[in-house]
DNA sequence: CGGGAACTTGATGCGCGTCAACTAGCGTGG
DNA sequence: CCACGCTAGTTGACGCGCATCAAGTTCCCG
């Protein structure tokens, strides 16, 4: 992301395809700490904070739409119902990080697996992009395992198990959850 | 907290003590998401979301103001800058938010531990409470592992081994961490 | 046909959970 | 006043879940 996108001067519509928000730790390791679908904005705080605590990154190819800070901040302070939307946006997915801080502290890697894949499919029903039951979730099991603190080796063997188990099936290209 | 107390009409400023929110899973675990030191309004998303997602509780004696929900919604909506102030005060929560799910992520005990300390340490000095490097933090060791996702035995070996190495000393009624 | 990224699978070891027993402190009631 | 019970903390033994290391297989793309 170049300076002309500066996401510091510029709020991300996310139009098609996938993003997620990560944190890299002083010993190198990546934690995403959200994914986001299409249709969302994924920089909402840069609305209100400058600093930014975290980076964004695509997932696989996706399009999105710049829209000058300025610009939203006109907008939502002119339209109050606008303001407030965003404002429960946000409320929300504060309560999407409560939820993963609950996943990531007890559960084990079945149950963290298999939140983040319901969770996901969730989502992707309410903006109504599942395909009867079939869900394209576009990541590497590398990058599953930086989501809920574990190795892709064991996000491998575990959903291996849940397959072995029936709770899940897998396709080529992609993966497939079913509840 | 009885009906009359509901935070669901309700907004509670801590005056004094501490607090803290937590999830309750499935299993029986509890997860503790945030720490609340006095001054701070610890429920501000009932300004915006009706239902909560998790539950709150005050650690050792403290004391609170309530507001009446309506009476706030009336005062953000007239004045502009304090709507703004909370709206950002939320916004470094969902910060908080997203280096605690770092934190449970992929640190071992002795850096998830000393995480949190320090993020205790460092909030109590920009409140001014601390006492020369001395912090009264109010928890149990079992309170501690169900913040960082860790059993309170465990607990209790990490901050012996973190004491051994002069990491942190502690004294009798709480203890006292230092950098 | 070569190379790299993602996935797969096995062997081994450690960090932390679990179970259990014990101590210390503190409020309550006899 | 001491007996009692409860909560928090402490320590040891043992086992499992997951990390780590390593080798290999697909599969895509040049």
């Amino acid at each position: 992301m170049n300076r002309d996108n500066d996401h510091s001067t510029q709020c991300i519509v996310l139009i098609s395809g996938f993003a997620f928000r990560h944190k890299i730790s002083k010993d190198g390791k990546r934690q995403i700490v959200s994914i986001h679908l299409a249709g969302e904005v994924i920089n909402l705080q840069s609305l209100f904070l400058e600093a930014m605590d975290h980076n964004l990154q695509a997932l696989a190819r996706c399009s999105v739409v710049l829209i000058p800070i300025s610009a939203l901040r006109s907008l939502i302070f002119a339209r109050p119902p606008i303001y407030a939307a965003f404002i429960i946006r946000s409320m929300v997915e504060a309560s999407i990080y409560r939820e993963w801080i609950l996943n990531n502290g007890w559960r084990d890697a079945r149950a963290r697996i298999a939140h983040i894949l319901c969770e996901f499919a969730v989502r992707s029903d309410a903006l109504g992009i599942n395909h009867g039951g079939i869900y394209n979730l576009p990541m590497t099991q590398e990058q599953i395992g930086d989501a809920v603190g574990l190795t892709a080796v064991h996000v491998n063997r575990t959903l291996k198990s849940l397959s072995n188990d029936g709770l899940i099936t897998q396709s080529a290209d992609c993966s497939a959850p079913t509840a």
